[in-house]
DNA sequence: CACCAGGCGATTT
DNA sequence: AAATCGCATGGT
């Protein structure tokens, strides 16, 4: 046995090469790297950083720690990360019966087949994200993340790569608006990052205490209620982080182009139009949203 | 120089 | 509740 490999069984309906190419859609991302088919990773275990390499093929996500080997408790966090960020244990079946169904979208079942829902299974680097990529293209975002992450955060060296950690929620509560502006940061981004820091590094604010509300309504009202976390930020949360199949994030630009060039609106204000498009994928919404951006990139993924 | 970008908070209706 | 407005900051 290996003690520096963990395998986890992969559901029907996944596709790792879906899921890499996502990852993998050029932008510039700090976080983790997609390198020779798999993506590596800085995994935290209660405080410390593990480095690890997801694989995959037909039958199996194969992770590999690049840092020794697992411990009886580091096999078990890595686990529930990477099924949680893989989204392994949903059955797409009734999602794809439900595309079926829409002319429109039917084209998605074959061509994106076996992609999931990629999620971030930390909620604090959610909330960080969802404030960086506010009213900002894409690829300005991800500078900005880089810029922060590499200024403040943590990293750590393997084999002559450097890898990243977000900075300490300790550490980013501290960042002064002429720090934030060094980096080009706008100032209300740089204080609803703080703001958000606080609430973690305060005790106002934790997964445990999200998962502990009893539905959804209250846990985008918890959040909602940060400066600078809004319907956006709070519903992307709820899809990418809590899991909320029925998240919308509400006025997203993606969102709002992909529903326009699939003839599904003709006017971004029209949100009637858009809760009656969504009406029959009741439950899963999220999951829809998340197709809806992956088809705004024509790009399809070698090999398919 | 416009207009846009994985919006938000505050204000007004 | 729903619509509108001012706001930062860089990219195209």
């Amino acid at each position: 046995m290996n003690n520096a490999l963990l395998t986890l069984p992969l559901p029907t309906h996944f596709s790792f090469k879906e899921c890499l190419w996502f990852l993998d859609r050029n932008f510039d991302e700090c976080l983790y790297r997609v390198k020779e088919g798999g993506v590596e990773r800085i995994i935290d275990v209660d405080g410390h950083p593990l480095l690890v390499r997801i694989t995959g093929d037909e039958q199996q996500l194969s992770i590999h720690s690049l840092d020794g080997a697992f411990t009886a408790r580091s096999r078990k966090v890595v686990s529930d990360y990477v099924t949680h960020w893989f989204d392994l244990k949903r059955d797409l079946a009734p999602f794809y019966q439900l595309l079926q169904q829409d002319k429109r979208l039917a084209y998605m079942v074959q061509d994106f087949e076996g992609l999931r829902l990629m999620g971030i299974p930390d909620v604090y680097e959610a909330l960080c994200w969802c404030i960086i990529g506010q009213q900002i293209n894409l690829p300005f975002a991800y500078k900005l993340k880089r810029r922060l992450v590499e200024g403040y955060g943590i990293s750590m060296q393997h084999n002559g790569t450097t890898y990243h950690q977000l900075p300490a929620y300790e550490t980013l509560a501290q960042i002064s608006t002429a720090d934030f502006k060094a980096m080009q940061f706008s100032t209300s981004k740089g204080q609803y990052l703080v703001n958000v820091a606080r609430a973690f590094a305060d005790g106002q604010l934790s997964l445990a205490q999200l998962e502990a509300l009893p539905d959804m309504t209250a846990r985008q009202q918890l959040l909602t209620s940060i400066k600078g976390i809004g319907t956006w930020s709070a519903n992307y949360v709820l899809m990418k982080c809590l899991r909320d199949g029925a998240a919308i994030p509400f006025g997203d630009s993606g969102l709002n182009a992909a529903l326009l060039s699939h003839g599904i609106i003709s006017d971004k204000k029209d949100t009637q139009g858009i809760l009656r498009f969504f009406k029959p994928f009741a439950g899963w919404e999220s999951y829809l949203v998340f197709y809806l951006w992956r088809s705004l990139s024509k790009v399809t993924v070698p090999g398919k």
